[in-house]
DNA sequence: GCAAAAGTGTTCAGAGTACACCCATGG
DNA sequence: CCATGGGTGTACTCTGAACACTTTTGC
């Protein structure tokens, strides 16, 4: 009865790509390690994955460790498991998980030294874990490209210039506001609310929320089906 | 030096949902288990993780066994580890391949029982087999959505229309023929032979060969960056 | 009033779609 | 010579891109 005897067993250990976006560009939450080795170094929030627990909830449960937030977007964007990655042999599960920085703000525990850096301006991290971050930019875009995750950096009432400035920092391009907010409204995915965004612009910009029906049909489902080689960039 | 001592070790394996196209639908490669649990029965062809290899190594070495082939295209497609999902704790790492049958059938490895079964007509799998297979083909979806990874389940010489079954039966779709050729012929991705293929139809239809330095290109960069929510299905 | 950002209207090119029609071939 | 599938031509629709222009507000 006991199974599979004599196969080498492995340390398996998750780390978060945890991303937030402020309004103006994404940044990413890292903490200082508390543990050898490269103790005190920067490095993504990880730990192990327990007996009774997939490697799933083993991310959600170090994310909440750190955040004290539950029920936040993550996926899995890598698996990083090269014999010498580490001082001692551990494969790790690497996921991003995107979180709405200004809910998180007041949440945090205090437990641990962690701070938001710039996505593209942070310190140098421990082992591979740069490799991770690109991994999670790259499923990132993908994913965004097909389904209408970005939603989930932003806070419940969000304008459109907003999602419009959060697309461009993702894929490093300019958009046309205009046209941009026409092809949002037209999707029926948000809806408009009785108010305005003052702090941003003189004239402010309309509040909408997710229309969280038609978010669920499209989070679910694809958004085209068949490649388009021919417009390619 | 003993760093993360008392981390609990699990037990790390690999399976693969080998993929395969006959022309008219896409089928998928299963064995039968040689060793306990549920001996004898259907399963993904799988092996455990060793101390030296990666996960992706370990599959790339658990695919060339059954098959002999090597530089086949794999992509992680799921990682299953409730606690629960087999008769002892493993967590297992999921690869969907994609093979030209063609090239297979003559390497195959004696040493396993395996067979070819159409993709949505197999028999009943162990454990949790069945959710990596619906993995597989989410994630094939997708990633075909935004590369041209379907050539790899080809021959080296391959015509129009058998494309366009491919994408017909990977996205359960129908294709007006006279305008996918067109489309596809557009981006320059294939290049077109002196040669016909007269076993499939009367009039023959002409071969192409992948257009190598155009499928790098587009297989590592997207073909899209923005979605178009509006264009829903 | 003016500057600045939000948002609407309008135009135009090109991609996607539908389908008529021609081509090549084996029986 | 006709049935069959391969392939081209063509007309129409609609999206996406460009951009002039109007609206709203704070200073």
């Amino acid at each position: 009865m006991d199974f599979y005897k004599g196969e080498p067993k492995t340390l398996l250990a998750v780390d978060c790509v945890i991303l937030g976006f402020n309004g103006e560009s994404l940044e990413i939450l890292l903490v200082k390690r508390d543990i050898a080795p490269e103790r005190n170094k920067w490095s993504l929030m990880g730990g192990f994955v327990q007996e009774d627990e997939s490697p799933e909830k083993a991310a959600t449960r170090v994310l909440k460790k750190l955040t004290g937030l539950e029920n936040v977007y993550m996926e899995n964007c890598g698996i990083f498991g090269e014999p010498g990655r580490e001082k001692r042999r551990v494969v790790s599960i690497t996921y991003f998980a995107l979180i709405d920085t200004k809910q998180y703000k007041h949440i945090l525990s205090e437990e641990y030294e962690a701070k938001w850096f710039p996505l593209n301006d942070h310190p140098k991290l421990i082992f591979d874990h740069e490799d991770m971050i690109a991994a999670a930019k790259h499923t990132l875009r993908t994913k965004a490209a097909l389904y209408p995750i970005l939603f989930e950096l932003l806070p419940e009432k969000f304008t459109v210039p907003q999602i419009a400035i959060l697309y461009e920092c993702v894929y490093d391009i300019f958009l046309d506001k205009r046209n941009f907010s026409r092809k949002l409204l037209s999707s029926g995915l948000i809806i408009k609310l009785n108010e305005k965004d003052k702090e941003n612009s003189r004239k402010g910009a309309f509040f909408y929320r997710l229309n969280t029906e038609i978010y669920k049909e499209k989070i679910m489902s694809f958004i085209r089906y068949l490649p388009s080689w021919s417009s390619v960039d």
